[in-house]
DNA sequence: GTGAAGTACTGATAAAGATCAATATAATGC
DNA sequence: GCATTATATTGATCTTTATCAGTACTTCAC
């Protein structure tokens, strides 16, 4: 926990805990030294400021340890999450001249950064990576849509719901080293929220208010229980499935 | 109007109207006609069900005219437009083995269908294309994430003054041949709704008669004029746009 | 330990939007 | 043309969620 400050120096491929799993592994051995290369591991603390809305891009990442949230801010203040980067995902708008989001680290993150300009050129002259980009945009574009969709017709308590499945299904892929885990988690399920109440709410359209209202009826239910204020236990992932689609019927 | 009915044969790229805007814009004249002989022109219906939620992907497309509504729906019925396809963007999902989401005609359609795995191996052989197209989706996932703070954050009338200037931008798109259009149109415009209310509605997230009470808000103001159902005035577009941005005050 | 700041919970009330219901307008078929 | 259906508007009422307010719990500094 007390490492040294933000740059950890030259990053060891080999025995990335993410090597297969990110953009990198489409890369062949050789290739990869050529990536790894340019790329530096570095530490941000939670509440960070990782990349700034508007300003120039100046690097890349990808997230080794810890959850990054990609924010949209209103002049008058209003704020929306627009998606949570967890690893091994891929951080940053390639082919732009400027982030459309604000991208601040929710927890302690360790992320292996790439700078702007050398990382595009990879881009061009390895176009696995660029495939391998691709599909990941695909992928995000695919849960973007599915977000849309608990944003404009949910309620706050199936919100709620979704939000600690989303969580429940990436903290359980968190480890998993092999496949992309379409393993859902189906029996009980524990975790950390990498968020605090505000920034759920603005995940999902909602008030710290209802927010915490929704996860004490969620508790009271016995459909999770709260050991601390982080900390998470789902006796049964399902349920809590069937409460974020709207098939609740029949709650205590 | 009164067409062949739905093929209408080989198409000629040399003389369509999106020749440079698509993706088909990144390759040269030789490649150009390799594509154009695995595009056929095609017509759509309004209502037409283009793509099919959950269905293998049989074909992709470019929107020569018209408009498609992307659409997920739950099993209760709840339904949400994730996204819109305007000419000259391109619809589907490449890499999947079936689609995300509803692809539904909201207008009449003309589109240039082209073959699923002729045009993925289009993509394997030319990395311009498939350049393009991650550029394209990148676009798309940069809009999504623009209307999850639409859906998020705003209020009901900020909601629909923000989709009156979304269709006041692309219709004024239309028919403007050249380049990727930052032209905000600043002064007065006029176009037809492609949506219902009811789409309308579940672009926005909100029901049929809030759209409905919110559009006759907008015109008592003199925000808008409502010729007839679908064709909208808007005298000042930057007054539109303030409102969707939640700049109001001062409205008579 | 104590105090202070940040974070989270709960209650009372207000407001925005949904729902229910009726009517109006437009489009379509015959 | 008229009847029928789909689409859109408007009003009255109810529900959900936001807002306002107060309190409790955590974490951190000292």
């Amino acid at each position: 926990m007390a490492h040294d400050p933000i740059h950890l120096g030259r990053n060891n491929c080999a025995t990335c805990a993410i090597r297969h799993r990110a953009v990198c592994g489409a890369l062949a051995d050789e290739e990869l030294k050529e990536l790894g290369a340019i790329g530096r591991m570095r530490q941000f603390k939670a509440g960070d400021i990782i990349l700034a809305d508007e300003e120039p891009t100046t690097f890349f990442a990808n997230i080794v340890s810890g959850v990054i949230k990609l924010e949209k801010t209103s002049a008058d203040g209003r704020q929306q999450i627009v998606g949570l980067v967890f690893p091994p995902d891929f951080l940053g708008r390639a082919f732009a001249k400027s982030n459309p989001y604000f991208a601040q680290a929710a927890t302690d993150v360790e992320a292996c950064t790439y700078p702007h300009t050398a990382f595009e050129n990879m881009l061009k002259k390895h176009s696995g990576l660029e495939h391998r980009l691709f599909e990941n945009t695909l992928n995000e574009l695919d849960a973007a849509r599915e977000w849309m969709f608990v944003l404009g017709r949910k309620s706050a308590q199936e919100k709620v719901a979704s939000f600690l499945h989303l969580i429940a299904k990436r903290q359980s892929m968190v480890g998993c080293s092999h496949g992309h885990a379409e393993n859902e988690p189906s029996g009980a399920s524990r975790f950390d929220l990498p968020l605090t109440r505000a920034d759920i709410a603005d995940f999902l359209g909602l008030t710290i208010e209802t927010v915490s209202r929704q996860l004490s009826n969620l508790k009271r239910q016995g459909t999770i229980q709260l050991l601390s204020g982080r900390e998470v236990f789902v006796p049964n992932v399902d349920r809590l499935a069937s409460l974020a689609s709207g098939d609740d019927e029949a709650v205590a």
